[in-house]
DNA sequence: CCAAAAGTGTTGGTTTTACACCCATGG
DNA sequence: CCATGGGTGTAAAACCAACACTTTTGG
């Protein structure tokens, strides 16, 4: 029942956007941290995040705070959960929108260069996390292992063009098993989410692997889901 | 990145918890509105919600709330999504976090009985509903249809003991689609969700069905997910 | 003993898995 | 021409859907 709208009633509270930015490094799963300059949970880190501005949705504010850390290239962007427990920040009431990001890892290494107070840290070997910020971390882990295989979210992980075996490293990364090459190519190429562009990889030792791409007609790619 | 906190800096603006209560009302799923008797949209039917309190968790606020409108059985909730564009609210900027609540329809009788403000609409006619409520149950029905087949949800649709038709009908309102009889009994027999009782249906004509009950050891079941 | 719905066995088709093999390339 | 990983054919296994049949009850 919506009650009477008098603002002097409402105490002070804020609401945040917090971003669990994921990314596959070395094969592992990896959460993008900032480190806190001030109290509280000073010299911890913390999932990057920002106020939600007076006439700004929270889609908006999720890209901007996105734009600040990294360029916003294609990357997967959508809403994961709200939290807002009474305590779970010590000054005052906070409620946090969190949001969910993946993006492939070089287009992260651009922004990381030169900002010390930004860390890629695998989700096996997390440090210790200010507020509540390991719990929204492994729900967005958990979020990412269920979408898997019925929403395009792997191809956020990687560039714009790839192998096979690129692809299946991803996955592999992201459920923590291995597995079985022919029956992963096949499945992946019955979805129709990719195609093989002609062009084959470059540089490597032995048999190149032909590059594949990302279906132009794939609804949704880019800006996430729905 | 968590800026300074000066309370007086933090414009006027509410949290509140909006309800989505689904139910199975003649093989149709049905939503719990609630007759708005003020402005804005007085007259227009709206999601039944409130906001939360200073000392409250979102968790807490929907099961205050969800008590109101109807006892608190052993009802299914959890939190769907949140909202909070600007301009949904034309008083104030109004944060809503929606929640998803199943209840079999029987449990609802007893709290829309004399209370004609309540009522159970057919998501297939619903009125036009106040501020953007009618996005928020479209998405709680999409929701619904996708965890269907991999969570417990059905159940809570159901009373303690039901039978294997009675299930089928509740998935087939959910998805819109019949479905095959024995196909349907295997698969929930396999899932290993339910469990015969010795006992049958009494009071029908012919043959009487066997009553199934949710099996005990179902981790969460009653309060909802993880 | 008939009608109607509950419950089960069997079959046929599809999908998934696993293994084995061939292919292409650098050294 | 060998080592290595990319790519494909095939066969076994698992899964799923549909039909037909049997069972149980009320009238």
């Amino acid at each position: 029942m919506i009650e009477a709208y008098d603002p002097a009633a409402f105490p002070p509270l804020g609401v945040t956007v917090d971003l669990v930015l994921m990314t596959i490094r070395d094969s592992r799963l990896a959460v993008l941290l900032q480190h806190r300059d001030e109290e509280p949970y000073k010299g911890k880190w913390a999932l990057p995040g920002g106020f939600v501005r007076e006439d700004e949705g929270f889609d908006a504010a999720a890209q901007r705070i996105l734009a600040d850390k990294a360029g916003l290239p294609g990357a997967w962007l959508e809403q994961l959960y709200s939290f807002g427990d009474p305590g779970r920040d010590p000054r005052m009431r906070i409620v946090t929108i969190a949001y969910f990001a993946l993006l492939p890892v070089g287009d992260l290494a651009a922004a990381l260069s030169g900002r010390d107070d930004l860390i890629l840290a695998p989700l096996d070997a997390l440090p210790v996390l200010a507020f509540d910020h390991a719990g929204i971390v492994d729900h967005a882990a958990e979020r990412l292992r269920g979408k898997l295989d019925y929403a395009p979210v792997a191809f956020a992980l990687l560039p714009p063009r790839f192998t096979l075996r690129a692809l299946q490293d991803v996955h592999e990364a992201i459920l923590g098993i291995r597995l079985n090459k022919p029956a992963f190519r096949r499945r992946m190429l019955d979805k129709g989410w990719i195609e093989g562009t002609g062009e084959k990889e470059t540089g490597g030792a032995f048999r190149p692997a032909e590059l594949f791409g990302v279906n132009p007609d794939l609804a949704g790619f880019g800006t996430g889901p729905s």
